[in-house]
RNA sequence: GCACAGGUGGGUGAGUGGUUAAAGCCGGCAGACUGUAAAUCUGCUCCUCCUUGCGAGGUACGAAGGUUCGAAUCCUUCCCUGUGCA
């Protein structure tokens, strides 16, 4: 067993439901934040877990660079390692095919790469990125993609296309031989002994999750779960035939993939709109890399079940924060005496606390604390969007952006 | 008082006769950011005007004079700062 997708309600193709993984269950639609290198930039794990998040991003490519496969399984595993008892889903290198561009070669066996490190040769290929993930040991873990740029003329993107799906089934076929393989048993059995108290967190009465908590593997019977991933280019016809094709393979859920790479908003929509309808519907439907709090409710909207996207946490750092009155840059100096509340809709932890004259003062100040405080409201107010999204799919409504225009 | 070394745009600091309204950095003001090489990147930052342009004027390198076709750059005097000696 590796997963299960249960649909609970529907309105329109927009569906809400509960995705089951080996640690614990995700309610969907949801939206990940990225932890490209186990740790969302900025915020600590108990805070995420108080702002809901039940499912994370990691980056196969960067955490296989550093710290290392290996260590990570000998730590246990990735929930082990950083900490974090809920799920995890690996991307698993295909994006950096794409945004590495100047530091690869694609061949027909896979990727080498020269690390933005050190500068050192590494070579991805689906075997090894399955190897990778597997010792990683995320709830899902993604085929080994190549993440089609934008533009790329009909012949390009058939042919990107094509290598995906013999990718995929590499992919797959390499999973299921070894996905026995995951460290979530191996690491902590009955007679490994854990240094009990050791390195236990203070307040325990404050924070949910112990140390030792981490440490108890879930059941040896669980693997993981491979999702395959669509491509296609900005084609209709390539992507429902990518999705079909995708589908004969099989898998037990199905990433679009290959948008948000610079192309115009509307055709990213379109895109969605029309590889959408040839997804399965029962297995879960992840757009990858997308969007923005107005976008991610109209994939929603659409039948997508998972996103994912650096915006929230990025743009939060850059000093761009998400409210229900639309976007506001706070380094603006129009902020500078305002001792309202950064969003007064919003009731995350920082808008409770802090005025926007603070935290401008902060980020003009370049303190660490402007980033960690905007990182949490603006991924509250995704968190919070989505949980709008599913409460509006259970009563059948279409979801609509918290403003209200 | 004497001797050196200096005084450049909001700050620092290049430039030592001619595409110099004056590099770079900082600061300031905007903008970008979408499966993270991002606490990053881009633009603007003397004044006025317009057809917003490798646009037109004006003012500007401590002060005042001078040399020169031309001075932040050379000369004279003065003012100020730092260091050393009295």
């Amino acid at each position: 067993m590796s997963i299960q997708f249960q649909i609970e309600a529907a309105s329109g193709p927009a569906r809400a439901g509960k995705l089951i993984t080996p640690h614990g269950t995700v309610q969907t639609p949801v939206f990940m934040p990225v932890g490209t290198l186990a740790s969302v930039k900025g915020i600590s794990q108990d805070i995420l877990e108080e702002l809901g998040v039940e499912i994370l991003l990691g980056n196969t490519y960067h955490l296989y660079l550093r710290p290392g496969v290996d260590q990570v399984r000998q730590l246990g595993g990735l929930h082990s390692f950083m900490a974090w008892p809920r799920a995890i889903l690996t991307d698993s290198g295909g994006f950096q095919v794409f945004s590495l561009n100047d530091l690869r070669t694609v061949t027909e066996e896979g990727v080498k790469f020269r690390s933005h490190l050190d500068g050192s040769s590494h070579f991805l290929s689906p075997e090894s990125a399955m190897e990778t993930q597997i010792g990683l040991g995320a709830d899902i873990i993604m085929a080994f993609d190549e993440c089609t740029e934008y533009p790329a003329d009909d012949g390009r993107m058939r042919k990107s296309m094509e290598l995906t799906l013999r990718w995929a089934e590499r992919s797959k076929e390499y999973f299921e031989e070894h996905k026995r393989e995951v460290p979530w048993g191996n690491h902590v059995g009955p007679d490994v002994p854990v240094s009990a108290g050791e390195r236990q967190v203070a307040s325990p009465g404050q924070v949910r999750t112990s140390f030792d908590e981490l440490r108890t593997g879930s059941a040896p019977t669980q693997t993981q779960a491979l999702f395959g991933i669509v491509q296609g280019g900005m084609d209709p016809a390539l992507r429902k035939e990518s999705a079909e094709r995708t589908i004969g393979i099989g898998f037990p859920g199905y990433a679009i993939g290959g948008l948000s790479v610079g192309e115009p908003r509307k055709l990213t929509r379109e895109i969605v709109e029309a590889t959408v309808q040839h997804l399965p519907g029962d297995t879960p439907r992840y757009l990858m890399g997308v969007g923005t709090p107005e976008e991610i409710i109209e994939y929603a909207n659409l039948g997508i079940d998972m996103m994912d996207c650096v915006l929230p946490t990025r743009a939060a750092r850059h000093g761009l924060l998400f409210t229900s009155q639309g976007k506001i840059s706070i380094k603006q100096a129009r902020y500078a005496g305002d001792d309202g509340p950064l969003d007064p809709a919003c009731s995350c932890r920082v808008c409770r606390r802090y005025s926007r004259a603070y935290l401008r003062h902060l980020y003009a100040s370049n303190e660490i604390l402007a980033q960690v405080l905007n990182t949490i409201h603006n991924l509250s107010f995704y968190l919070d969007t989505m949980r709008a999204v599913r409460h509006s799919i259970a009563l059948g409504k279409k979801a609509c952006f918290l403003s209200g225009e």
